[in-house]
DNA sequence: CACGTTGTCGACCGAACGTTCGGTTTACGG
DNA sequence: CCGTAAACCGAACGTTCGGTCGACAACGTG
């Protein structure tokens, strides 16, 4: 062993934070208990230190929220903008559009749940509602076109189907929790990582349903 | 007109409650704010009275809460006792216990969205949690079963079926809201009320996708 | 080894929380 | 018109809330 790997001298402090590893806790903790039900003193005892450490890293309960809410918000925008989303059939785009939902939303878990959760009882709860309905409006128009095309039955609403289609999707984060693998690591061949499995049975359930062929 | 009906001849009090009438409003900003984002202050407003007049009904805001939950639960229960979820192939008692549950939603709104963001704060909270969990297991081995009777196709785990159907079910109360018209009352033959229309679209998604055909 | 930076702490603040209490108003049967 | 019970109220309780402040220890750099 080399010195500079000795154990610390001080076994006052188990931890030190910055901005990014106290988000990682506060968003635990957000989604174990609700925001409204996670008090600063909550998240103090959660990361191990005082209220008064966590307004070191950041200005304030709201703005955690706030950083976590981006962090789901950009990635879902995100994949409205891909090839797979602007190019080809209508229904091969809601198809890429569904697939790198569930995706993102397993890759973002935490963050993502705490955006389905967000009432609208704050600014800035009230911005992230705004933009997910922005969202949902995006997609929404996604899959009217798909029935134009007709792709899709057309017995069923448009805006109807992609609410029931995007709650099935986004219920996942009320019981999905990754295993030990990361995604990107190696893998023998053929083996489709969880998230893209998952995907596969929204997929499969989403277009041609349940019943046995 | 009788005397009897004659108009209350003070205007003072708009509105009297009782546990019930009261039950009703904080249903209602316990679904809009939140529960921990509701404060007594908050439900008082609301009902139009003061803080210490809500204790004269109940005993204190986490029994309001249990109020509500019981409203939405043994409704939820009670179907798996009709006779329709307990006759008949799994496949036909699977549709049946689908189609009601969309039913009981929609009737019980605010009740089962309550019901939905429970946390597990409070003892209430939990106790709430454990019937659901109860609840999802008996449908989960419904499901099982109508894999088994070879109704339902089998490239798919029954358990993760069930949730995904569920979820996609229970996402209906983050938009679903009533018009006018009550359920019950009169309508054109062949016209069938909304909730089950709403379970038409529910039960032709789960079970046959919405690919065009 | 002095120095500024970074992270932490205990003590504290005013406001809001859920709840309690003693007393007042209202509706209504006798 | 009186008596009573139900409904209600204003004021206050003790606690917890989110947030502030000044001091101090650890550490990398000159």
């Amino acid at each position: 062993m080399l010195a500079s790997m000795a154990a610390p001298q001080s076994a006052r402090r188990v931890q030190r934070y910055d901005t990014a590893s106290l988000l990682q806790v506060a968003v635990r903790v957000f989604t174990e208990r609700g925001y409204d039900g996670t008090s600063m003193e909550d998240l103090a005892r959660a990361a191990g230190v005082t209220k008064s450490s966590i307004y070191h890293h950041v200005d304030g309960k709201e703005h955690l929220l706030r950083l976590a809410l981006e962090r789901a918000l950009n990635p879902l925008f995100a994949v409205l903008e891909e090839p797979g989303a602007t190019k080809g059939t209508a229904l091969d785009r809601l198809e890429h559009v569904l697939r790198r939902e569930v995706e993102v939303l397993v890759a973002e878990l935490p963050h993502v749940t705490l955006l389905l959760r967000v009432r609208g009882n704050t600014d800035t709860e009230r911005w992230a509602l705004q933009r997910r309905r922005e969202f949902d409006a995006l997609v929404a128009a996604l899959a009217g076109e798909a029935v134009r095309e007709g792709a899709l039955r057309d017995d069923l609403d448009p805006a109807l189907i992609t609410r029931l289609v995007f709650g099935m999707i986004n219920s996942v984060v009320e019981w999905y929790r990754p295993d030990g693998a990361r995604d990107g690591e190696d893998r023998p061949d053929g083996v489709r990582p969880p998230a893209a499995r998952l995907a596969d049975a929204v997929l499969a359930l989403s277009l041609d349903g349940l019943r046995a062929r």
